[in-house]
Parts: structure tokens; C-alpha cells; sequence
DNA sequence: GCAATATATGGTTAAAATAGTCTTATATTT
DNA sequence: AAATATAAGACTATTTTAACCATATATTGC
């Protein structure tokens, strides 16, 4: 349905929680509560996020998560790649990695024709999620157009 | 997973098909035949873009399928709405009607603190898939950025 | 009128993805 | 040793997606 899906959601919740508490350790029971979902999924969502060097985690007792990058440097795109394990597909036969040495799986036609318009979309689809990082997801207003949001990324 | 159905992947490969044919009526047997998928799907896929003004239909024998406006005045989003019955949603709480009117339906979170952020990235999507029509899906190269496909899509 | 062709529409089923819970193990601090 | 906190996998329920099947309706042409 083109949809980010739950885990995602609260993966941009979490970082977004991590990033305002600027540099202290943030437990995932803090976080959960704070965003008022489970704690176990909270963990698992920062586990994976872990496992993909957007988190640092520290076991133990007064252990908790902090960023291992600036939010800025975090994206949209990253943070999906990481939840789902694999950079995001919104066609199956089009993947962000070696786009030209890519093999249609699909067999139901043999000669796909919309594959190239599919690959437009995709780049555009991918760049949109790159330029979006955490930090975007602090404070900003709401914009309604790609200029216009490109505009003030820019500034 | 941030993906288009294969109703969507239908759809758009019928609509290509059938612009391809340019105001000659075809049938679903000859779509369904051409993509290389059952029958039954494609009529359904035809169905559902007939009843939102995107195909006309004629019954009867030697009826068939037309499209109702020109390919470049059929956008991806309009696609995606006639399959899915509604806009896109990236996130359960930010449609393209009424952003400023509407209510966070999810519960986990009182106060929810992605909404605007989402509302922008929404905005983007949304101005993206609409600025994508079946007319692209004739005969494009493939482009790697949204900046060379804005530009070229100008010429 | 009737057979053939073609769309219209709803129901059913199977598979896959998603969402959430539960359990156990491991690490660190006090 | 106890308390706290992450690591990781198993399990279940729900929802979505995909596909198929069956029947009804409309039009053409003989």
C-alpha cells in the first residue's frame, strides 16, 4: 500500500527521542514509554537499528542507546535499509544496488516493459529518502511542495 | 515494504498497453495475454480503473477497453487511488485530503511528534507520483536523479 | 431469438507480510 | 549476588496481498 511500516515509524520516534536527549544514554524502557508502545518492541526496533551502525548500545545496568552519527547524517533511506534489512524495493525487480546488473525475477512477462520508467521512479523515490534525515525530523514546519522543501533544506 | 502492488504493476502495464494501441479498444483477453498474467486479474485491475473515470469500457461483444484521457493527463497517483480505492498513505495519519483536518487515529501516542515531518515527506510523494504519467511510461531512458528527470520531464 | 463474446462483480482461498508478545541469554553496575 | 539493561530468537495473531472461481449482465452478429 506504500507504506512505511510500524517498525519504521517507530525507529524515526526512537532516533527522534535519542537526537533531543543530545549525546546521554537512553534506555529502550525510557523510549517506549515515552512514545507509549511496547517495550520489547522498542528493543527489537533498536536492535536492528543497531546492527546497522545507526546506534551505539551499551549493555548492563545504566546501559541505554545513543546515535553513532550526527542526525543529519542519518536518513530516511538508512533507516529503512535498516529495519527491513534491505534498501527499499517499490518494484521487485528494481533495487537500489547494481541497478543496470539487475535480472527481472518476476516471470510473468517476459520482457518487462515498464522496468525503465519503474527505474526513474525508484531514483527519484531514493533520492527523496537520502535528502530526508533525523534531523529534518526535529523541528520543522510543514512544506507542500518539492521546491519548496528542497529550498529550505538547501538554506 | 514501500512497494507498489502487483494490482499497481497491473494497472500500469495495461494502461501502457493500452495507450500503445492509441484509441483502438482492446480487450482484457489481449492484455492479460500480452502482460502474460490471467484474465480474471486483468479485468479486475480494468474494472477498478473504470470505476474511477481512468478506462472506459464498452460491453458486448467486440467491446472492450479505451482510455478516458489522454495518457499524459493519467498521473501515478491517480493509479494508485483507482486501485487502492484511496490516496496514498505513506503513515496511517497523513492523507492528501484535508491534511489540516484531520486527526491522528493511532492511539500509542498522545502527542504525536512525527505528524508534521511525515506531512512533509507526503507532500513530496504525493507531488512526485502525481507528476508521474502513463505518457512516461511509453518510452523513456532511465535517469538516475530527480533533477535530471524534473529537467528532462520540462523539455 | 440465440449463441458467442466481453465486461461486471462478489465470494473464496492461499500465501505472505506485519505486528506484537513471550522467553531466554548475555553483559554491566552496584 | 542482585538489579538493570541489551541481544536474539521463537511464536502467534492479524492484516494485506494475490490469485482463482463462479455467476450475472450487456452487446454483437447470425
Amino acid at each position: 500500500m506504500l507504506r512505511f511500516t510500524k517498525k519504521t515509524e517507530y525507529a524515526l520516534l526512537s532516533l527522534q527521542y535519542i537526537a533531543s536527549k543530545e549525546g546521554s544514554l537512553v534506555s529502550a524502557k525510557e523510549i517506549a514509554e515515552s512514545i507509549g508502545v511496547s517495550f520489547e518492541i522498542i528493543a527489537k526496533v533498536l536492535h536492528l537499528l543497531g546492527k546497522s551502525g545507526i546506534t551505539q548500545s551499551i549493555q548492563g545496568a545504566q546501559g541505554g542507546y545513543l546515535l553513532q552519527r550526527s542526525p543529519s547524517m542519518i536518513s530516511l533511506s538508512d533507516v529503512i535499509s535498516a529495519i527491513e534489512g534491505k534498501p527499499s524495493q517499490l518494484v521487485e525487480c528494481v533495487t537500489s544496488e547494481d541497478i543496470d546488473d539487475q535480472s527481472c525475477s518476476c516471470n510473468v512477462y517476459s520482457n518487462c516493459t515498464i522496468k525503465d520508467p519503474m527505474t526513474v521512479i525508484h531514483n527519484m523515490m531514493d533520492e527523496m529518502l537520502t535528502s530526508i534525515t533525523i534531523q529534518d525530523f526535529m523541528h520543522i514546519p510543514v512544506y507542500h511542495t518539492i521546491s519548496e522543501t528542497i529550498n529550505t533544506l538547501e538554506q
